[in-house]
DNA sequence: TAGCATAGAGTGATTAGTCAATCAAAATTA
DNA sequence: TAATTTTGATTGACTAATCACTCTATGCTA
């Protein structure tokens, strides 16, 4: 996002109502396929005042990307440190991601078909990266005691995120088994028992 | 691929053309980043041309994830009969499609671009369920015999698909890895683990 | 009244797709 | 075989539409 001067309420209000507008018209249609116009008109706001908080569209996008993927780093992490021991932290993201994925799930298919986009700047993608220093800590942490297999700690993330995001792709085509804790529990096991060492 | 009539080997030679053009410039400006008069002019044909190929810049968009899809399908499974075991034959499309993916990674990049692009009609997904289907047929042959565990046939298919993009992911990132026997050994391991009945 | 927010018509650039003209090769005729 | 006609591929200038972004006039608030 793009101003100049204090942000009062007024414009957090038109701000957020732009990224409401954005975030249903790109998961729907594409970035391509939504005008800058139609984002106005769906926000509520003349065409003019979207660019004057956003240099650019491309620039909406990247904050959007941003702003989302933030809820989801704070939503996940909020309350980790209360926990000991390292499966349960592991399995507290876990289930912390699902659950914001399963409550916001237009939000997690703007995450993914930005990531495969080619709007991504090296620049935004070092911003995000907090949540990836969180697990990355608690897979060294997790090697270091002997609870996770000592294989490249990358490999293990980037395992993860995909299991994850399978999980997530299954749980959305099958809500009830949400709602289904027997399964939730395998479902992290599943994961898990990759990781730990037997 | 829209065509009306017989298709000689100068079309052939043609359509190939404006495929591999597209796919380079796809992958490297997006969809929308590429005008259909670029990808005529890298193809060395003129623009009517590639127009009367193909019906839409969509409709061009369309059929060459079904001829990517494909190309994969069929390298993956390729002799997969001629193996008796199981295991061995996940094994094998799993090693297939590594290779396949190591040796064409934009066209790898490709697919993930397109299956999250609001390009993607249900028509041209069910044309593409082949693989899946070969897949889901192994996994139930090994619930059945009591090889894999008693799970979701859907969940299995995503996990492993989810894994096997994530393993690639990493392969892409740490190339000397692939030709690492030690470790890829263990990479498939990882997923078959997951899968398998202790 | 000063200064910033808002509006929305307007602009210039871009692009998907068209179409009438051209060309090459195959088919037909002499 | 040579000349002529037919067929359909190929071309690229052109068009109609769209869109990101600008600009100036107006509104609002402190």
């Amino acid at each position: 996002m793009y101003f100049r001067g204090v942000i009062s309420q007024s414009d957090m209000e038109k701000i957020d109502k732009i990224y409401k507008a954005a975030l249903e018209l790109f998961t729907t249609k594409g970035f391509h396929g939504t005008p800058t116009s139609e984002i106005a008109k769906t926000a509520g706001v003349a065409n003019g005042t979207l660019f004057h908080y956003f240099k650019t569209k491309e620039d909406l996008i990247n904050s959007l990307y941003l702003k989302v993927k933030n809820e989801l780093v704070e939503e996940s992490i909020n309350g980790i440190d209360k926990i000991d021991s390292i499966k349960l932290k592991v399995e507290f993201l876990w289930s912390k991601s699902i659950q914001w994925a399963m409550t916001h799930p237009q939000k997690l298919f703007f995450i993914q078909q930005y990531m495969y986009s080619p709007y991504i700047t090296t620049n935004t993608l070092e911003e995000v990266d907090k949540i990836k220093e969180v697990y990355i800590k608690l897979i060294q942490e997790g090697i270091k005691t002997g609870e996770i297999k000592d294989v490249s700690v990358d490999l293990i993330y980037i395992l993860m995120t995909q299991h994850l995001f399978g999980m997530i792709q299954y749980l959305i085509m099958n809500p009830e088994k949400y709602h289904n804790s027997e399964f939730m529990n395998m479902s992290f096991n599943l994961i898990y028992d990759i990781l730990k060492v037997n």
